[in-house]
Formats: structure tokens, C-alpha cells, sequence
DNA sequence: CCAAAAGTGTTGGCTCTACACCCATGA
DNA sequence: TCATGGGTGTAGAGCCAACACTTTTGG
């Protein structure tokens, strides 16, 4: 009878004969209503002269996810994004060097800012639409993320993960629309968005040379899937 | 005799400390009008007792995929069967034994029969609906693979993967009803199945003791994203 | 001729899309 | 008063859900 997952296959022998495991981790930011991603260069080796998204190796006994937190809050700081795992990349030649399985995470935040100049030494802001070349698949990374993001604008409420506290329904269309790269009708999607009982008004007002906007905020900080758009 | 049943800190302390990659699948198929899926009991160790998915360990230098595939074939001596990543499973209690990071398959194939005699002393068939009590986070895969499946049932072909070569639409029908659990009204299932053209009807048909039944085989043997329920 | 499953259309309600003008403010 | 962006309603088309009877065969 075969037994499942006794570890008796010759690699198992010498250990070091084992992929190594991974997590990338794809950060998105909306910064001068363009959608951002966070790259970090790569100094040395095969791939050098290359962008490659914050990560690294995941320890023993840690979970997929703090060791994606841990990676992000090295690389910028970042204590707070929304983690979302997307897909994990195993073809062992996708890093030169060894066998690397790699879990990809989106990671979304809503104030880009906040990375420290400190951290920023250490990578930096792309707009998303204009990527320098990518090492390893991080190419597929940046599509697989970036498609997960656009369907899950579709049928979540997501974008809270993207927006500030407080917001102008313009704001949130414009994010809709940089995202999904394509116009949005105002009134339509004002009534979706409405219907969808996502939002809570706020009584504070955004002013400037031109009819103050009223401010919204989500109802919830926590992912909710409905059909919106 | 197993190697490493338990590996703890002193050796894990060191270079071999990290965490051990694997794969597991979730065999999905139709019998007897029942969703099924396909399990092994686990013979020894903590959670002897249980049944788990068939799955084991990833080879150095071996894709994701491969070592899916191979693991089918050693539990099932399926070749063809469609295969789908799902979620990757890291938490370091999930195996009791070491810490493992499993990356979770879903698979699909039209006839169950085709696993042998020999295989099916390995395992066996259960109803999706009435799983024995599943090792270690076994469920969590089982629930996530169900929704995948439900999930892809409506927005694409999937459904060829399940089916055989020729088939009733009252099959086609039956099968949806099964996997989402819900009655279709078969007019209206039928004119959305026509109107998305993923069907080539066959010059056969079926007989019984009553009229007899069109035959059907998917246009295309591959993916298709198609909005149809 | 009976039992059993296969095959087929229509209607009303609802949803979606397309579309343009007035409003409130600061300068 | 003007420039700027904010806020609002409606009508027609298309889509979807609900619904029941006739057909064809084998026994």
C-alpha cells in the first residue's frame, strides 16, 4: 500500500535537495490617479540590472502569510496592506540560481506615501502601465495581479483597500476607471455603487474652487463580495 | 522506514530548516449521478485513521504541474486528467509531523472507471457530500476546490472535463444540478448552452425505452471563458 | 396504448445602458 | 460672473426567469 507524503524518496536523502519556498509580493498604490507598483532593482547575480517585486524566503514554521508581511514591512515599511494570495510559481527555472517555489501575493494599500525615505532607498514606485524589465517570472506576477485586482473591483468592495478614510465618489470612480482602463458612465455607477450599500456618508466636505463634494467612507473594512459593476 | 517522521529544531535549526514543498489533489468526477472524490486513508503516524487527497512531496527541478500529475498517476494511474492549481496551504501545524507548504490541485476527469483494480486498493471514491473526516487541513482544500469548481461551471466550458466524449443534454443538465446543488430549468439551460456555442452535436443518439436523445461532444477540449449560467 | 424521457416558445418584469443639464462654490 | 467640478432622472432595449405541453420511442 502506498502511504501518502513519508518522505522516502532519495532527494529526501540529502536534505538541501529540496525546492525552497518563497513568497513575492506584488504591491499596488493609486499615487497622482495612476496605479503604482513597488519594485525593488536587483544588485548582483544573473539578474542583475533587473525590477523584481519585494520577497523572500519563507522560515520554518512560518506561516505563507506573515512571511509575506514580513517581506513587505522590510521592503517598505508597510505594517497594514491587504494580502491577498494569488498564485504560486514553480518551474524550477525561474530563478537561475535554484529551485525556488514562489507564493505571489497582491498586496494593496492606500497611502503610498507612507514608505519611508529610508525604505525607499530600497526599491521604488512604477506606474504599472510602464514596468521596466522584470526579473525571474515576475512578468507573470505583475499580469496575474494585476487581473485578479480588475475582477475583484468587479465583484467586491475592494477598492477600500486602495482609498483613504474619506473619499469623493469622483475619487472612487476615477480608481475604478485608472483600473479597469476604461471610461465609467458617473451616473450609472453612482447608482451600482449606491445600491450596493458599500459606502457610509460622511458629513465632512471636500471643498476647492468649485461645489464642495460630500465625502464618503466603506461601510466595512473587511472584504465583502457583491456584484457591482 | 520513514525518514523523518518528526524533524524538529536541533536539525531544523540549521541549513535543512526549511519548510518542505508538496502538492495534493482534489479528484473530482461523475458516478452514478454523484459528485465524487477521490481519497486515501492514511496508514500511520498521528492522523492514521483519517483520509487525505493523494499527493506528496515536490522533486527538486520538477514543475508544479509534473508533480501533480505524478502523484495522480501513483494514486489513481490517471494520465489525462484536467488539472487546475487552487490555493497554496502553508500553516507550519497543518502536518503534524514537519513543517510542509502544500500547493493545492484540483483535478477533473470524465470516467472514474478507468482507475484500476490495482489503484483502487490505494483509495477510493467517496461522495463529495459525505467525506469520512479528512487529515490535517485537508477540509479547507476539499471546500476550496468545490467552490472553485462550482465557480468555473458558470463562466466556462469546464463541464468537458467531467463528461465523455458523447453526451445527452439531460446529462449535461444533471451534471450542472449535481455540482451547484440547485434545480435548472432545462429550457432556459438549454437556449444559454446553445447561445454560447461550446457544443458540436453528434449524428448519434441515444436509445432507451422511450424518445430517443440527441448526443452532444464540447466543440473544444480546452478552456473557454464564456459567461453561461 | 402506456410509461418514460426528450424536446420546444412566449410573456412580463426587471435590469442595463445611453444620454445632458443644472448646482454650488471660489476666485 | 465665470470656471470648475458635483450632482441628478428617464426612456428604450435587451435579458432573464417563469412556466406546460407535445413528441418519440420501447415494451
Amino acid at each position: 500500500v502506498t502511504t501518502r507524503r513519508i518522505d522516502r524518496s532519495p532527494e529526501d536523502a540529502h536534505e538541501h535537495a529540496r525546492p525552497k519556498v518563497a513568497v513575492d509580493i506584488v504591491l499596488f498604490a493609486r499615487e497622482e490617479n495612476r496605479l503604482k507598483t513597488f519594485l525593488v532593482p536587483i544588485a548582483t547575480g544573473p539578474v542583475r540590472e533587473k525590477w523584481a517585486f519585494p520577497g523572500g524566503l519563507v522560515r520554518v514554521n512560518e506561516l505563507l502569510d506573515d512571511a509575506a508581511r514580513r517581506e513587505l514591512l522590510t521592503f517598505t515599511g508597510l505594517r497594514d496592506a491587504y494580502l491577498e494570495q494569488l498564485f504560486t510559481f514553480g518551474d524550477p527555472s525561474r530563478d537561475p540560481n535554484s529551485h525556488v517555489v514562489s507564493v505571489a501575493y497582491m498586496a494593496l494599500t492606500p497611502d503610498p506615501k507612507r514608505i519611508s525615505a529610508a525604505d525607499m532607498t530600497r526599491g521604488r514606485w512604477f506606474e504599472h502601465s510602464r514596468l521596466p524589465p522584470l526579473a525571474y517570472d515576475h512578468g507573470l506576477m505583475a499580469d496575474y495581479a494585476i487581473r485578479r485586482l480588475r475582477a475583484k473591483l468587479e465583484y467586491t468592495n475592494i477598492a477600500f483597500t486602495l482609498l483613504p478614510d474619506e473619499f469623493t465618489f469622483a475619487e472612487l470612480e476615477q480608481l475604478y476607471s485608472l483600473i479597469l482602463e476604461r471610461e465609467i458612465d458617473r451616473r450609472n455607477f453612482r447608482r451600482r455603487i449606491m445600491a450596493a450599500k458599500i459606502l457610509r456618508q460622511s458629513p465632512n466636505q471636500r471643498r476647492g474652487p468649485h461645489r464642495p463634494a460630500r465625502l464618503y467612507g466603506f461601510a466595512q473594512h473587511s472584504l465583502q463580495t457583491i456584484e457591482m459593476l
